[in-house]
DNA sequence: CAGTTTGATGGAAGCGCTCCCACACCACAC
DNA sequence: GTGTGGTGTGGGAGCGCTTCCATCAAACTG
């Protein structure tokens, strides 16, 4: 452990502790001779400053939250999350923030995951996944901590920044694929519905059959994982054997789905027109590849930094909002 | 932000700083009474200890860091480290430590890490897929940090504690399935070589073969992931065709492997039998399912929270190691 | 040359907490 | 009455750091 203290680099460098404190926080009226002498007791003396001591008096701890209140199976086995993480480290660590990972099945260790948004051990947070009863946005509004969403949140939208995309638009036009190819039984299998991007795919898909006056009751919850959309899948088959398009929320769920398909010994694309959503790799293996619509995940994920950081930052206090497009990806399922 | 301090608490309950700090800390010489005025006072004002404060003076901050010196594709990827961190987080968080979990993908985010682990952020650490180049054993005994690896570390072994599973017997057991079948031409694709896990498993193939007699040279080395085994059983078709075996050392490359095997136009298990390694569900779930050997993985991150805590408590300073036995399980892929 | 600005410096306060230590208090004994 | 021990309490120091403020030297101004 790091025990040499300021006290011992001041003493070093033949400064005062104040002097020393400037010239390693970058210090503006520091004089190149006492910086240099500064720089050279610390790396004689190997320090490093005391993380607790120094967040004490400033009020920072210089590391944010990714907040994801879902079961830790679901985290690690969609894609989804492995991106966004990934892209959020990289913008914020650029800046020198430490990203800490919070994920939290909801009910069971929300609570604990409050406790430490609560408590101060970091500076803000961005949040992903948020789900309708978690009540997130309106806690982090209530607490005043400096937050971002990646998805629009279900309540509270309005009292924080958020970077989404346009699901309604997505799966309206994708389910527009289906019927252009003929499909006229157009089935779904819907994302969790207290989520809005599961939300707004639905109303999306219901939107473009509705145009086309078709009939839009063939309709199972999963729940973005892909023996969820395997197990919707054959209920769909079950109680509507006469589909012929399927508009599946996420490729995750499709890839499910496409087994229970094979299982049920029918053929994609030609008894049933698959398409799928988000595009995030998945989608190009699966037999056949699927097409789908493109979920801008970095861009929102970027945003999402870029957000957080104008708040931390103080420029600005009013919660702001981006949305963007998402881009129709065709490949054979449909 | 909460932004009482123990002073309001303690002057809301009528009792001193150093009364109130007690109570809060299940203190043990505090009475009754003002134990209970502290904890009504701590409701009504919604305190919530500063931990800044607090770990400057205790010297702990109550949180281990799981490092994982990996890129965050492979993190993700790979269901090996969803089941160990979340396994690793549960033993931990009963005991009301926060793990931060660090991926930093060796070279370029290496130096990060180690100032992170230097700087006091945290109490201890959890390694996982430790690699030959990151010395992360040396380190961590140098720094005197509270260790313990999951899988044995190339270097430095003797100085840290680990928890590990015997690749060697598992690998060699496993290559023995193929043996027993017929199999006369086995090869094998490996993991890292810069990997205890990888050399281990490498050896134990070579053993086997080396007893029966069998030529060992059909080796192409693989990355742990399902491209790279893909890629590698390419490779390995290519250059030894007459191939009727192939233990390969993860379950994830070995479904690549089988896309391959399954592109070239043979069987399984017929034309080429394979086993894998790990046993982590994907097992389940190629076609045919796989013949593989299971990596006690709950037992060995369990095992390592053990190990950290006991250092952690002071219990222990002397470097211990456990050995889990892996298990063969049989399916249809051999 | 006095007067003012500018830049570099160190003294010292204080962030919120824990914990050592001295102190009071109340038994219960002799 | 004076001891003796145990128990609860508060005063106060101090963890390592940043930052306000006063100081002082040097460099300008007219």
């Amino acid at each position: 452990m790091s025990s040499a203290t300021l006290d011992d680099v001041a003493r070093l460098a033949g400064v005062s502790r104040a002097t020393a404190s400037r010239a390693i926080n970058g210090g503006s009226r520091v004089s190149a001779k006492a910086s240099e002498a500064v720089a050279e007791a610390v790396r004689t003396l190997g320090y490093t400053p005391n993380p607790a001591a120094r967040s004490l008096v400033t009020r920072r701890t210089d590391s944010v939250a990714m907040v994801i209140p879902e079961a830790d199976e679901r985290v690690f086995a969609d894609p989804f999350f492995a991106r966004t993480l990934r892209i959020v480290t990289r913008a914020l660590s650029s800046r020198d923030l430490q990203v800490v990972l919070l994920i939290a099945r909801p009910g069971e260790e929300e609570d604990r995951m409050l406790r430490y948004l609560r408590g101060g051990h970091i500076d803000g947070a961005i949040v992903v996944s948020s789900h309708r009863s978690d009540l997130l946005a309106d806690h982090v509004a209530d607490l005043g901590l400096p937050a971002a969403f990646v998805g629009r949140p279900w309540t509270g939208a309005h009292r924080v920044s958020y970077a989404d995309t346009d699901n309604f638009a997505g799966a309206r036009e994708v389910t527009q694929v289906l019927i252009d190819r003929g499909c006229r039984r157009i089935g779904t299998i819907t994302g969790p519905a207290d989520m809005s991007a599961g939300a707004d795919r639905v109303a999306g898909w219901r939107a473009a059959l509705d145009a086309a006056g078709l009939a839009a009751d063939a309709v199972v919850e999963g729940d973005f994982t892909e023996d969820g959309g395997e197990a919707a899948c054959e209920i769909l088959l079950g109680s509507h054997p006469d589909i012929d398009g399927l508009m599946v929320a996420s490729d995750l769920m499709a890839a499910g789905a496409l087994r229970a398909i094979d299982r049920a010994g029918r053929r994609v694309p030609d008894d049933i027109a698959v398409v799928g959503y988000d595009d995030l790799g998945i989608a190009e293996r699966t037999t056949p590849p699927l097409t789908t619509v493109k979920n801008p995940i970095g861009d929102m994920a970027e945003e999402a930094a870029r957000l957080l950081l104008a708040q931390l930052d103080g420029t600005t206090t009013i919660p702001r909002r981006v949305v963007f497009a998402p881009e129709l990806v065709r490949r054979t399922s449909a």
